[in-house]
DNA sequence: TTGTATATAATGTTGATACATTAAATGTTA
DNA sequence: TAACATTTAATGTATCAACATTATATACAA
């Protein structure tokens, strides 16, 4: 099913609401869970023509952030932004896909390099593009301020 | 694997970023389902000792806004905060454990009615405490101005 | 060195989710 | 009314995720 995010001003009636919540604490939280699918939501639209998953895009991320050293599993299972099962199995499909490079570290045989490869940085490339454009969508609806000031106020959130 | 979110002041500490973002619109994007994961994180750690997933609660609550009304089967999707495959089988675990009745309404046999048990209601109220203590907890990272202004550019970023 | 603990990745298993399809009731229109 | 479309919930299926376990390598202490 293709579930249709509704845009208006508040939080209350995209979900329906009839009774209005207890606290601004209870508001904001569902508003929180509620805006983050939304956003996931419109993320993968992007993603699935290109055969990616989020979290595989994620992944890729963190790969490009480092390159060209390698990044181990262990440590794409701390940057992951949601918690997951099994990293292994996730790099298997960017493996499968040659978009990362996997090999043995020389310095610790129980960890495991990985690499983005150049096709998997041709790939974020184009998705660049997409993103660009996303950022300049939200634009229109946020000031620079205004979005910094909204990543303070999630930093405190979660303090 | 029981992943541990840190809390420090910033997403890019979280998320152990050595690069900064781009722009604070990509930032808050990452920060947005960072903090959403970790909030349904420490939720999910108070429902799970009463054995409920946070989506059942969800429609537990969404029961309860309307008890002593039914809701339809396809009035619990439309106000689902995620999106969801079935809400059908989400209510044969709810049934399943005597939280909720589920009765063919009289006007239209095609649909369902689901009603939220005393049994349900009774094991809201025991969960409205660690709500209760949770938005205290809160209370101390952001004031209630400021909870609302968060919810606020919040509706703004899904406009 | 040996034994034990820890770190790391992979695998097994169970259950949940996404997506497509089906089944049945209702609505609509020729 | 008959035919077709739409709505609603349930089901089938393949994939994904959570959680536990295993296998191997390393660290450390006796």
């Amino acid at each position: 099913m293709l579930l249709h995010y509704i845009c208006s001003m508040s939080i209350e009636a995209d979900i329906k609401q009839t009774t209005p919540f207890k606290t601004p604490y209870h508001r904001v939280m569902v508003n929180l869970m509620y805006t983050s699918n939304w956003v996931a939501d419109s993320q993968m639209r992007v993603l699935k023509p290109f055969g990616l998953t989020l979290q595989q895009y994620n992944v890729l991320r963190i790969l490009r952030g480092q390159h060209p050293n390698p990044v181990k599993v262990s440590d794409i299972t701390e940057r992951m932004l949601d918690k997951m099962s099994n990293a292994s199995r996730l790099v298997d499909k960017l493996v499968a896909k040659k978009l990362v490079l996997r090999t043995e570290c020389p310095s610790d045989r129980r960890a495991v390099d990985v690499v983005i490869t150049d096709q998997g940085l041709a790939l974020l490339k184009r998705l660049d593009t997409h993103q660009a454009k996303w950022d300049l969508t939200q634009a229109d609806k946020l000031t620079e301020e205004e979005a910094n000031y909204l990543s303070q106020l999630l930093d405190r959130l979660r303090a």
